[in-house]
DNA sequence: GTCTTTTTGTCTTGAATTTAACAAGCCATT
DNA sequence: AATGGCTTGTTAAATTCAAGACAAAAAGAC
């Protein structure tokens, strides 16, 4: 299970895999075949069965993957078998609903703190998780070995907090807020544009209707 | 200026583009030639030119590209010349911060109604935009031509709310819920999926550190 | 226990994407 | 107005990525 150069495309695919092993095991299925899974995912087979391959074999000739097996195992390649503690940076209508998102628990993401300097938040709690000022947050993150922190915070202030963070020794940096973060490369970094997003939707409503 | 055939690898940078060239025109940047984009933006100028040139030639020999007019071409390729109507499914702490955000507005983005079962948040408002319950839904999409829906719902009602939205007449559909949804080909879909893209961060953080 | 069917892991081929190269054309300067 | 320097649009090469093919191995049937 050798990390190291793996290309993009197939680090995008792999949590799509793992969301659907997930459901296949709690609906109680015991082994899946390539071909059954990319029927259901609407990929091919051979692809599944390469991107699997990057990271070892999975799987048994004439029997495919025995799911709970295979759901590990992916969770082991994404890091998902180990605690990861987080802190968000702006509490936010965004943050706050970040934070009230109990999917992430269950993956092992676990939200130790919201940051804020609006006083109107700091001091409050938002799903058990409290608010604190951006002034605590250098101890904080020292304190709770802290590596991944989400930032949303309007997009002037975010390349600034985000280079600090990176001086507190935060590793991962999730990053809302509509600019790009120039990190050192040694920081592992993932953006969420909202703005982006809907662009290409409307990209493809406007292809769609031209048909 | 055709589309249709146009690479999604191209589409997803466009609106990249098209940020960074809104940068430049509030910096009061006249020109700019490939190169220098491609120096700001981390890419390649050949890159970018053959993603421009997939639309048609907006640029100059000798002179690069003028920032405004690039802007609104690239501006009209995503649809973002006309006024687009658009609802939020699900009041929750995800549709308000959606609903909040008024970076959408600036694009032509206009969120004219959320909508949930909720009594709580049902005849309130957000950011001045009323919430509706959802039985009441069809008729405000047919009503004010609804063609863009945001679906910030469980991922249980995700799928029926979907087709349900298709039905009465939304043409493109924004979904928020972690879950894929299968909707008939000639509606446009752009999936937000936030614990697959915190999964991805984490396994970045895992491929850095095992450096 | 043997034979057939299934299905993986991998190798080969093909397609798509990205980068590089360069002629043609425009700008700017003298 | 002619020349030199840029910079595009486009073609060609290289690289990456996805699909297809198939031998090897295990499962299941008889």
């Amino acid at each position: 299970m050798k990390t190291g150069e793996i290309s993009a495309a197939v680090i995008r695919r792999l949590p799509r895999y793992y969301r659907y092993l997930g459901e296949l095991l709690n609906r109680g299925v015991v082994r899946i075949s390539s071909k059954e899974l990319s029927d259901r995912m609407g990929v091919t087979a051979s692809q599944i069965r390469q991107d699997l391959n990057n990271f070892g074999g999975f799987g048994q000739q004439g029997y495919g993957y025995n799911v709970e097996y295979l759901y590990s195992e992916i969770g082991k390649i994404l890091g998902l078998d180990q605690k990861n503690m987080m802190i968000i940076v702006g509490a936010g209508r965004l943050g706050q609903a970040i934070a009230n998102y109990s999917d992430f628990e269950k993956r092992g993401f676990l939200i130790r703190a919201l940051f804020d300097i609006d006083p109107e938040v700091v001091g409050t709690s938002v799903h058990g998780i409290p608010v604190f000022h951006m002034s605590e947050m250098e101890k904080f993150v020292k304190d709770n070995q802290i590596y991944i922190a989400a930032i949303a915070i309007p997009k002037e202030a975010a390349p600034t907090v985000a280079n600090e963070l990176v001086k507190m020794g935060v590793k991962a940096i999730w990053n809302f807020a509509p600019t790009d973060l120039a990190l050192p490369r040694e920081v592992a970094q993932e953006n969420v544009h909202l703005t982006e997003s809907l662009m290409r939707l409307s990209y493809k409503l406007k292809a769609k209707e031209e048909e």
